[in-house]
DNA sequence: ATCTAATCGAGACGGTACGTCGCGTCTTGTT
DNA sequence: AACAAGACGCGACGTACCGTCTCGATTAGAT
């Protein structure tokens, strides 16, 4: 009683790279089934029958994505604090600098309420695990004394993160200079680190 | 030979009105010229007689609310920064618990490059002139040896915009208990002032 | 209590002018307000405030090109049948062979019940006069004795009109090698005229 | 790979049955897409995929009407010819008294050149057939020495034809007190029948 | 080797928004 | 009061995308 065709799962694959590209290009309203279909050389039917809205597929494009590309601090608890915060903020910079990446994360960034379900997953998939890492690595220095205990590590990130995405993804235009480590130094000197 | 019976100028209102909640509402792609026309109760040919592009439409909607209400900093440059920097911070996070407001400004922030002449009219007419006057008291605290001289004004409000844009806007769902005024003893730690 | 600027008589003329000519190219649809104005040189206004209808336009614009060209028979009822037949039909042919009057005719052939003020007045104003004045010369010729007393003149007039106005006009094209004077000869051996 | 759903052909003639209604009704200028999809019960997009213009929806539409309502001549060339005119006409009258056809076909001889298409259809396919059947019938009645050999069939059609449509069609109005078949004693007396 | 059932591409279905154009009405300032 | 200019609401035009559906043809596993 399950008899049938499988699904070629070829398939399912190219039609996530379309909608992807589609996405980063254009956003959410640029996702056109159509469009998505035939960049993949599949049929509309085929995109339907794996995902009923624009905001599912994108989903689980973004998903497969996620997948591929992932890089965690887990092996860098070891390490000096200053030394881990370079890393992160030249790795931030690097990455937006590719521009699939940078349109990626600015329409991600961009997704309003009503997007809601893209825009959970993005915050609870990729942005809270990152940031539950990095709160850990704060904690573990202020645990080495070597920087005061008074800062909130959410609230670093905020300083941090908040800049970050102000400068890279809502200022408008693709090239900015950007001192990215004057953050860190600003923000140190704001946890009572000695620069 | 310049006569012409003149444009109705309710109408432009009561157009630039329905465009703003539209657009507040689901953004750039939410307005529809029909629903626009509809809402304001206008006819489609008074409404692209007057704009012709969705863009340039919400760029007046935009122009005229900015015009009502805009409140600057010229008359702050005497008060102590602690005092002006709290005003600030509790304006903007007033701002954004009107849930227009709040819807408004997340659609702004979340303007991709792919809608670029809204998007740039926001930054150079509502946010440059805005960093522009906060550069202006930060510089003059400076001088009145206030805060330390390093910190650029610049990065200072980097980090502070992009703190509160980053919780109140970016972030998913419509409440997040923010204790918005620890963003401003962090940067202005950071800005060697004595707490 | 009679004031005012009088109206620019000359404006009449050029609008009913633009409106034949748009009516002959393309009948009643092609008569379009906006290009009438245009083409005269006038305002809408000007126009509206004379005729209320395309009807009334075409109407009023039929009736000022009438009273230019109009040739009676009322001269001819001296001459025998045969001759003014002949003349009959080669001025009818003739006035066929200008373009615009070919098509201006046709135009008003094809005027639909829908469109029933206009072709009334087609009619009453233009066809049944010239039926009544060539009635009459049938009669003279009868009393003389030039053709049989049966033949109703009514129906002759249904057999020289309509098999001229069938090639004439509903056939389609432009061109059609017509021997016009053999329905003449046809319809008066119908008649009992010893050819 | 040809698949595909197949058009639904109940839409077709639904479509086909509403614009050929609206045709009859006011003309070419009368068949408006909207309505066409309105009264047929579909949308405009299947409309659109079937005929690109309003002229060959209505040639679709003709053609449709003219493949249910034929009738031909075959089967008459044996009887008189006297009978068979005398069938004809009264025929041709009959057809007229339906309000529907007399409609059309009033639409069919009004149509002007600019609507060259529709119009060639109407005559190559209706009206020319007809007069070629009719001519075969009258030169098997001269060859039976019924009627004289002098009168050309195509002129004694021109007569014949031209009266009827004249008088039922281009006249104004929609009653005229009609002696159809006078029509037929005089042109089979011009003929040199013996009445 | 056949049967079976879910897959495939293709494309039609009713909707709805797009941006344009013509309609007939109206409201200005100017003559 | 006429004039030109042009705005007003209305509605049809032809195109494109939406999400659903209905086809014939394919393709593997279960019989």
């Amino acid at each position: 009683m399950n008899g049938g065709r499988p699904r070629d799962e070829t398939i399912d694959q190219e039609l996530q790279t379309a909608a992807l590209i589609l996405f980063a290009e254009g956003g959410l309203a640029a996702v056109n089934f159509d469009q998505v279909a035939k960049r993949a050389g599949a049929s509309r039917a085929a995109l339907y029958r794996r995902w009923a809205t624009r905001e599912a597929l994108v989903t689980s494009a973004l998903q497969g994505y996620r997948a591929k590309a992932e890089s965690g601090f887990e092996d860098w608890t070891s390490r000096p604090l200053g030394e881990i915060l370079d890393i992160f903020v030249d790795q931030t910079v690097a990455a937006f600098s590719d521009p699939f990446a940078r349109n990626l994360l600015r329409q991600l960034f961009a997704l309003s309420d009503q997007e809601a379900e893209i825009k959970h997953l993005y915050w609870s998939t990729i942005v809270e695990p990152r940031r539950k890492a990095f709160s850990l690595i704060i904690r573990q220095a202020q645990e080495r004394r070597e920087i005061g205990p008074d800062l909130d590590p959410e609230l670093m990130q905020d300083l941090l993160g908040g800049a970050l995405s102000y400068r890279l993804l809502a200022y408008p235009g693709d090239e900015h200079v950007l001192d990215a480590r004057s953050y860190i130094r600003a923000v140190l000197h704001a946890a009572g680190f000695p620069i």
